[in-house]
DNA sequence: TTGAAAGCGATACCAC
DNA sequence: GTGGTATCGCTTTCAA
């Protein structure tokens, strides 16, 4: 069978053209083993002609490798995946690794069967971003498949990760408004079982706030809520406690906030101070001005590709947790008081 | 060899464990076939005792199909190219369809190979989004692989697409542009060969503003240039000449341009009015306020799932070139003169 | 240096 | 219903 209906051509057609085995095939197109010049040359031009491309999947079953990183984000629209998930790429493809990316499209249960299929494709390693997934669902493929969670803390014994410092950045943010001079601050807040890595940071901020000598409210911000109850709840609260800034656990919510408080008269930031968390283009930028914390993000890619792929060539070493500390990016969303 | 090394446990291991045939095995896993109570529960309690996960290369090896859709963006980074990836990723699960993507980083030869990285993996279907690959590399695989281009015009005979409407959408955003009285009008142009798309929307842009009457001032905004550089032009030139607007061709370069501008004293929209394009999360905003044309990414990335999935099931589908009409999105950054 | 043959892990077609 | 067996496309011994 010649490639000329739908199929592939094989090696096999290859080696008919070139008129070798295909052992000898394999060896020219692989680099690997000898093989005579004139050998190589039929098979390169025969391959060119027929517009050959290796089936990873029988290379793969036979080798055991693929050379793929599996990367699971929780959702493509989100920047600060977007931006690792560049960051990560182009690193992995620096140390000879393709990364191929799958979603969730938002359920656990997606993004369990999202994790499955990268595990199913065999990916020699599996770096995880996502702070929604439980860590025992990650944690039951890193005993077989070198495992990283990226973007989140994540202390669990069997898989490695490197993340923001979520606590030492919910510290940094709230000191900044704390410096400010703002007396009443409301705390946009995340359920824990909403986003790991959002609760964290909502939390050290109204912690540091209150360890200041600083009065901080907190306000409900779950995913189900819509941004314009939040800000509602927002307008109630400034009313009620004076309060003169508010803290989002994302520049995301922080914009959306932004908005809905700008559509009831609010304005930011002569009525009120506002502040973000995350710190990625296109949002963290001097003309939009967000005063927002802004994560490690580079390190953190580079360094899980590092780990990844540091444990797929001794998949012995030992578990290692980073926490890498993200700075304050003023803005002028923020005033003093 | 059972799976207390590293390696995942096989179809055989499963069978052994459930003291039936592999053949028994593959028939209660794939739901194909007929078996009987017993051995369905025999099968499924060794499966999950061993964590089973099948093997995707080797079913595919023997399938011929991964039910999978390869994706190729062309910058995770980007913006629109994130939109449409949750918005495919979405709609090909609807369709019981995983996608993967991978992206080059930039270089021509690197989407190249990763084009190649998705047809060796035999994917099922290939949409690919990017501005930067010529036609002809894409068109190689077109034959044999279920192929569509999904946000640029790409009218290969060999190849489908989907993409907003790069003229009429340029159209537009200019005659709001003359509409609200500008006289005389910087356009920032890319060559064709930096992006298929943003060349094609700049051109139209100054050529309807010529038609109606408006002078277009080209400045050139290769991709090489420094934002800074081209602002500092855009400045030179409306002291020049008196312009009143910059239209540019994507938002991020507008947002660069805003910033750039606005460092040198140049006020975004009392001293300039501005407009982007594209009209992607998290820029186009109510609060951002970006006066844009906004591409209909959702209908943009549905249909070219639906398109390639088309050609999945029925190769001999004729090919079909759709073009999506975006629609201007007001905002502040555009004054009425 | 080169080719023949044995798998890799799953599916599908076979008799039983 | 069930289990053997050929097969997918490739790498990898092992002889020649």
């Amino acid at each position: 069978m010649n490639g000329s209906r739908g199929s592939q051509p094989t090696i096999v057609d290859v080696a008919a053209r070139a008129g070798v085995s295909k052992s000898a095939v394999s060896r020219v197109l692989s680099g690997t083993g000898r093989f005579s010049d004139e050998t190589r040359e039929r098979v390169e031009r025969a391959a060119a002609e027929l517009g050959y491309v290796a089936n990873a999947m029988a290379r793969g079953l036979v080798s055991g490798r693929t050379h793929t990183i599996g990367m699971l984000v929780r959702d493509a629209s989100s920047m600060l995946y977007t931006a690792l998930h560049a960051v990560m790429e182009q690193r992995a493809s620096e140390l000879g690794y393709r990364v191929v990316t799958t979603t969730g499209v938002g359920r656990v249960e997606d993004e369990k069967s999202a994790l499955a299929s990268l595990v199913s494709m065999r990916v020699d390693g599996l770096v995880v971003c996502s702070g929604l997934l439980p860590s025992a669902d990650i944690a039951e493929f890193a005993p077989r498949i070198a495992t990283v969670v990226a973007g989140r803390p994540e202390l669990h014994p069997a898989l490695s990760s490197v993340y923001c410092d979520e606590v030492d950045g919910g510290h940094r943010i709230a000191d900044a408004v704390a410096d400010a001079g703002h007396a009443v601050v409301v705390v946009l807040t995340v359920p824990l079982d909403n986003a790991i890595t959002q609760h964290a940071r909502s939390t050290a901020m109204a912690g540091r706030l209150r360890g200041r000598g600083v009065t901080a409210i907190d306000i409900d911000a779950s995913f189900v809520r819509p941004a314009d109850d939040i800000a509602a709840d927002v307008v109630d609260v400034m009313r009620e406690s004076g309060a003169t800034a508010v803290m989002c656990p994302t520049d995301r919510l922080m914009l959306d906030v932004c908005d809905a408080l700008a559509k009831r008269g609010v304005s930011v930031p002569s009525d009120v101070s506002v502040t973000g968390f995350d710190g990625v283009y296109p949002l963290a930028n001097d003309w939009i001005g967000f005063t927002t914390l802004q994560q490690p993000v580079d390190r953190i890619g580079r360094e899980a590709i590092d780990l990844v792929i540091g444990r797929i060539d001794d998949p012995g070493r030992a578990v290692e947790h980073r926490s890498l500390r993200g700075t304050v990016l003023p803005g002028r969303t923020l005033l003093r008081r």
